[in-house]
DNA sequence: GGTTGGAAACTTTTT
DNA sequence: GTTTCCAACC
């Protein structure tokens, strides 16, 4: 073992144990900054070198950026064959299996995937079939309670059954069923039918199982607290054969309660893996002292959790700083010229600074106060680029093309851009569709045939034409090229271009970023396809987004935070109410809920190297109505030894100074928001900078990350980019653009 | 069939 | 304070 892996990296005995021990379940309690991702990379790497295939390993993450930074360590680690291993997520993950195999389950493999705003249409459709009044029992309360059933592995069928006598539950078990129907009919998923159905798969199918175990002898799976039912039982589905199941987790940083994470996952994992090695990381290489031990006092609050206490060798650091405002206005200049400061002073730079609150709509406040003091800045979470409108529009066209099946697209599109297909036309093709038993689709086809639909068929007429040739087109031809030919085709651009107001150039603007998307798609995935681009745009998060190289302060959601670290934190908002939030204070069950929101205040502070400020404001802005809110209790479990207290003293400004301060911050925020529209990644300077040269020319060797070694054939300049065509070595000719590619000469 | 203005609802967190 | 929805108009 003198040239093992082990011996050319450090790692602490618990983290080499871990390491080691390749054969049966694993569970790895590993404590906020204790190296876990470390210990799974280079597992990993130890399982290939002690001769296990590349190709039988799986490793699961959340995100997919937690994804890509490990696939990216373990090819740095492993070298050549680390691309075999499966690093991907949970819905990624199982997208990649449905695609194979749904089939088996009735299902089109070409199915669509729906995200919170289609699942939302779909509802309203079910109500209105089944005459619920969604001012009596809302949409989301539905939908919650579908997807909460479906995190259980609850079937419609199972709902009903568990309804007994119970009127509200018959209803919405009756939902739930129509609901399935619906999305059946669609040929459409929803996210968490992703993980339902492959574990419906895997049950009612023993060979598309047994070839899926055969394949992932090693299975590893990270946060594993976060995990629901049906995501367990998918992972104990597929390492119940091998039984090498490797889970790591934090049970204090449990923090998706809500979204069906059983925290008994990881409470119980020994019960049901009775010969489970238990190993616990709990040296801390990330925070200081005093940043560690207002974690550990904190935590300390909760009952239900496993006994640990995180301990570091780093210096006791500065004391965690603690501020209380008259207003959430002087809190975010606290903060922006706090950060302005360490920056002027060449202490730090931009991209060390996060600001994390509790929920998005605390955003806005910081947004204004860091445009107007011209620092760049990244907003996570938010708008989704991708439930824009002229996005979705653009998307709705590709899914219409990829899957015939899906009314919802077809419905969005149809009279975008305006065909004059009006509601009349529509019901009447709903009801021909439905007495024929086609689909939506195909009943246009047969517009003509249609009973009363009078003129309405000839205005379908060039949308089915549109829809057929660019079908045909997508037979031969990239992802991009079909977009471009979507846009030229329907005019949706020029007509945005005739509009001419400051709205339509932003949605232009996006509209352009689509298009290098889906062009840095064809560039660097493995096998472009149409439905393989609109699985990766369904199962983006926000997050995903963030980029470590740019120099910016980073705004999100403590949430989003999970994973990630900064030398510098504030954590904003520290008041009752706010944070916890008023719904786990009010709670039918306060104490397990504030428990949760105390595991959240974890996370927040174990995200700081080096410094940590809480901030609180007196008096807060919610909802156009001014609140008072007490400080936090959280800062209160904080030990007073490392704590650093001070109330800042209202400032002194007149009436008439607020107000015209007001006026300046709403031109400061609506600037902010049009930049924002503008560059949905990137706030500040350019979405795509051009490298003033090249370090490599026609005939140079270059490196690209996944396709290996190639040999440079040409390169062309454009206008914002090179583009650069390379012939690799394995992966054949591809054209690149540079500032994606990232090519090294070698 | 499309546009517009005013009322209602909304905010916990997200793959 | 902001976004979404729907009714009344064109």
């Amino acid at each position: 073992m003198n040239n093992s892996i082990l011996n050319q990296v450090s790692l602490n005995p618990e983290q080499q144990e871990a390491v080691l021990h390749t054969e049966g379940p694993l569970l790895i309690l590993a404590g906020a900054g204790s190296g876990k991702t470390r210990v799974l990379t280079h597992r990993a790497a130890y399982l290939i070198e002690q001769g296990v295939n590349p190709w039988n390993i799986l490793a699961i993450t959340f995100t997919n950026k937690a994804a890509g930074e490990m696939r990216e360590r373990v090819n740095q680690i492993v070298g050549m064959g680390s691309e075999s291993v499966w690093v991907s997520t949970f819905h990624s993950t199982c997208v990649r299996i449905l695609r194979r195999f749904i089939d088996r389950l009735g299902f089109d493999t070409s199915f669509s995937i729906y995200d919170t705003d289609d699942q939302k249409s779909v509802m309203k459709e079910v109500c209105k079939k089944l005459e619920i009044d969604t001012k009596v029992i809302k949409e989301r309360s539905l939908l919650a309670a579908i997807s909460h059933a479906k995190d259980e592995l609850i079937s419609p069928a199972e709902m009903e059954l568990d309804a007994g006598a119970d009127y509200y539950k018959q209803r919405t078990s009756a939902v739930y069923k129509e609901y399935q129907a619906q999305l059946r009919r669609n040929n459409a998923l929803d996210f968490d039918d992703l993980i339902m159905k492959t574990v419906e798969l895997f049950q009612n199918c023993p060979e598309v199982l047994d070839n899926y175990q055969e394949r992932f002898r090693y299975i590893m799976v990270d946060e594993y607290q976060d995990t629901n039912t049906a995501q367990f039982r998918l992972v104990s589905l597929l390492a119940s054969k091998y039984r090498n199941l490797c889970v790591v987790g934090d049970d204090d940083q449990s923090i998706y309660k809500f979204r069906g994470a059983n925290i008994g996952n990881i409470l119980n994992f020994e019960k049901v893996f009775p010969d489970t090695k238990v190993i616990k990381l709990e040296q801390n290489y990330r925070s200081t002292g005093n940043i560690l031990n207002a974690a550990n006092d904190v935590i300390h609050n909760n009952a239900g959790r496993r006994d640990k206490r995180l301990w570091t060798e780093n210096e006791d650091g500065a004391p965690v700083h603690f501020r209380q405002f008259q207003n959430g206005y002087e809190e975010a200049e606290y903060i922006i010229g706090n950060i302005r400061s360490h920056v002027e002073k060449g202490e730090a730079q931009y991209r060390d600074h996060a600001i994390l609150y509790r929920t998005n709509a605390q955003s806005r406040m910081f947004e204004e106060k860091l445009v107007h003091a011209n620092i760049p800045y990244k907003l996570i979470g938010g708008v989704n680029f991708y439930a824009r409108k002229e996005i979705k529009d653009l998307l709705a066209y590709l899914k219409t093309i990829e899957n015939g099946q899906d009314e919802l697209a077809v419905r969005r599109i149809i009279n975008v851009p305006k065909r004059g297909i009006g509601a009349t036309t529509l019901s009447r093709v709903g009801d021909y569709a439905a007495a024929e038993g086609i689909s939506f689709y195909d009943a246009l086809l047969n517009a003509e045939q249609i009973p009363g639909i009078g003129r309405g068929s000839a205005k379908v007429l060039p949308f089915t034409v549109l829809i057929q040739t660019l079908r045909a087109r997508q037979e031969h031809g990239s992802v991009s090229e079909l977009l471009e030919a979507v846009i030229e085709e329907t005019g949706y651009v020029k007509e945005l271009e005739l509009e001419d107001t400051e709205e339509a150039r932003a949605r232009i603007e996006n509209i352009d970023e689509l298009i290098s998307k889906v062009r840095d798609y064809d560039d660097n995935a493995e096998e472009p396809s149409l439905s393989g681009f609109l699985e990766e745009v369904a199962l983006v998060a926000d997050i995903d987004n963030l980029d470590e190289e740019s120099n910016h302060v980073v705004l999100m959601t403590l949430h989003s935070a999970k994973g990630l670290e900064f030398p510098y934190v504030y954590m904003a908002g520290m008041e009752e109410g706010l944070f916890p939030s008023y719904m786990s204070i009010m709670a039918d069950n306060p104490r397990e809920e504030i428990e949760e929101e105390r595991r959240l205040c974890y996370v927040g502070i174990t995200r700081a190297k080096k410094e940590l400020t809480l901030t609180a404001a007196k008096q807060r802005m919610i909802r156009g109505e001014i609140q008072y809110n007490k400080v936090s209790r959280f800062v209160r479990e904080i030990p007073e030894e490392c704590l650093d207290i001070k109330t800042e003293t209202p400032g002194q400004r007149s009436k008439e100074e607020w107000e015209s301060r007001r006026e300046k911050r709403r031109e400061a925020f609506l600037e902010a928001r049009r930049n924002l529209r503008a560059k949905p990644f990137e706030t500040s300077p350019v979405t795509v900078t051009k490298a003033d040269h090249l370090d490599y020319g026609v005939g140079d060797r270059v490196r690209h990350l996944r396709f290996g070694e190639g040999t440079v054939l040409e390169i062309t300049e454009g206008r914002k980019d090179y583009e650069v065509k390379v012939e690799f070595d394995t992966a054949g000719v591809k054209k690149l653009f540079a500032s994606f590619a990232k090519l090294k000469k070698c």
